[in-house]
RNA sequence: GCGCCGCUAGCUCAACUGGUAGAGCAGCUGACUCUUAAUCAGGAGGUUCGGGGUUCGAGUCCCUGGCGGCGUACCA
């Protein structure tokens, strides 16, 4: 087009300059594009369920949402209108709104809110329409929505634009309405059963409840330096202490690590804590909170994560860790004897160099060797001392703690065990970690006093749990990757 | 971090071993009162991610930077 200055403008610019005329050609008609308020007695969803009382009795209906494609024909038009429950055709004929309106109405595009008032009927070709009676612009975009039939693909614009993504792709937004449920089923599950839902800080003075390195902030006015938590474990221990008994927190935690498709720098756990159980309770209760997700979210309970089925109504499979090695490895690890497990580390490709101490060698040969092939949910449980220095000592296996960790489609989704209550002991734990830490092992956790005074008033037999949020996400809703699940993962700046 | 791949019109994609940057959709003009990936006719739209180099000539080859995807490492 030509600007007034008579340089020519294209692309971007100029189809934001078309739209802006016809908003500047509305408002010049007496039409504000951008009016306060619209009254909707219809979602898209209800006009189809309830088309026969609607269309006997003639009923009004009137819809708000956006324009998402248009056919003109001359003095007649037809489109289709999305709101949040799905998409509606309409039809605008020039002689029912008459020649003014209907002009303004040539005015709408694709991409516009727009809201309509009319009765319901069907076509000719039998699709349920809406005729426009009324309408009126809700808000005027300028500019254009992404290709009609190809959506948009390009995952960069997806992630970074997550808004248009949601507008032009439907089985993203139900990706994001299933996580809201999942979220949803599970807090239900532990209000039901007389857990209290907390919070606990973000900021923390000390970080704790898992090994990570974290990200760090400081506050000006107390002049302190102060962490992103990476686990609100501590905190939640601290309120079993005070006498809660059962508590949850859904905790946004941070952790100042890489990047790929199945870790983002911020997430979401779940982490619940039980007096008076252990950690067979807790096995139980996952088993039967996931059961009613999956038939929540699932079909008849069972799901298909990319091309297996995973089947929530039977029992899970449960196998002890140093067993779960052994059958895969054909190699007995119980004695942590080190060059039997760097020997075998060896042999899976694993570099020897990296691993410090004999738990973590078996820890990463678990995860080569055994965690991709736990596709069906599977407990892996009674893990090594050393790996889990807040899970209380194993009631009669020596050098064992009594922890488990929930598996689902080969990936790990949560961390559980009975907690360590003896306050002597866990500061002799602390003390292990201190001294890795001296090491060098940055992931190492911090002596936290605080939390062993707690620990001192005594904290009742405990069982913990944590559960990622966002893996389960992934799981039910069959995504590979952990960005398909948040709204706007972390991306570099554009 | 490292490796491989990618970045071309608003979007989805073409362009052979270097030789005039194209199509579909959207948008624009016109026709059209039950269409639905509406149709028909016409026209418009580009910093080929940025910078540098080689060459008579670069979307294409080389160097460099940016962003992304996938894999890998650390991790949940």
């Amino acid at each position: 087009m030509d600007t007034p200055d008579g340089d020519r403008v294209g692309g971007i610019e100029k189809i934001k300059a078309v739209r802006i005329e016809k908003l500047e050609k509305l408002t010049e008609a007496g039409v504000n594009p951008y009016p306060y308020r619209f009254e909707v007695s219809h979602k898209v969803e209800d006009v189809a369920r309830l088309e026969t009382e609607l269309t006997e009795a003639e009923t009004v209906v009137a819809l708000a949402g956006r324009v998402m494609a248009l056919r003109g024909h001359g003095a007649t038009t037809f489109g289709h209108i999305e709101d949040r429950s799905g998409r509606l055709q309409f039809y605008a004929r020039k002689d029912a709104l008459g020649p003014d309106s209907y002009k303004n109405f040539k005015l709408v595009e694709v991409g516009d809110m727009i809201g309509i008032r009319g009765n319901v009927f069907r076509t000719k070709t039998g699709e349920l329409t809406v005729r426009v009676g009324e309408y009126e612009v809700l808000s005027k975009a300028i500019r254009p929505l992404p290709e009609k039939w190809h959506g948009l693909q390009d995952k960069e614009l997806r992630y970074r634009q997550r808004y248009v993504d949601l507008i032009v792709n439907p089985q993203v937004r139900e990706i994001f309405e299933k996580r809201s449920r999942l979220i949803h089923t599970m807090r239900r599950y532990l209000l039901d059963r007389g857990y209290l839902e907390v919070e606990t800080p973000i900021l923390q003075p000390i970080y704790g409840g898992a090994s990570a390195r974290p990200f760090m902030t400081h506050h000006n006015a107390l002049d302190l330096d102060l962490y992103l938590r990476i686990a609100d474990e501590l905190y939640l221990k601290r309120l079993i202490v005070g006498g809660f008994e059962k508590v949850f927190e859904f905790c946004k935690d941070f952790r100042n690590e890489g990047v790929d498709r199945s870790h983002n720098p911020e997430f979401t756990m779940m982490e619940c804590y039980s007096a008076y159980e252990d950690y067979m309770d807790y096995m139980e209760m996952v088993e039967d909170m996931m059961r009613v997700v999956a038939t929540e979210l699932g079909e008849d309970g069972k799901i298909t994560y990319q091309g297996n089925q995973i089947d929530f109504n039977k029992p899970w499979r449960r196998v002890r860790f140093f067993e779960a090695l052994e059958e895969a490895t054909g190699v007995d690890f119980r004695s942590m004897e080190e060059n039997v497990i760097l020997d075998a580390a060896a042999r899976y490709g694993i570099e020897t160099g990296k691993i410090a101490t004999p738990a973590k060698g078996l820890d990463l040969i678990f995860g080569e060797v055994v965690e991709p092939q736990l596709l069906q949910p599977t407990f892996v449980y009674d893990y090594p001392k050393a790996l889990s220095p807040l899970a209380k000592d194993h009631r009669s296996k020596p050098g064992l703690v009594e922890r488990f960790e929930p598996f689902i489609g080969g990936f790990e989704v949560g961390n559980a065990f009975s907690e360590l209550n003896d306050p002597r002991e866990q500061r002799r734990r602390f003390e292990e970690q201190a001294a890795m830490r001296s090491r060098g092992d940055e992931e190492a956790q911090v002596v936290d006093e605080d939390y062993l005074r707690a620990l001192e008033y005594g904290m009742p037999p405990t069982a913990g749990l944590g559960l990622g949020v966002d893996r389960l996400a992934m799981i039910f809703t069959d995504s590979r990757s952990i960005r398909e699940v948040l709204f706007f993962p972390q991306m570099r700046p554009e």
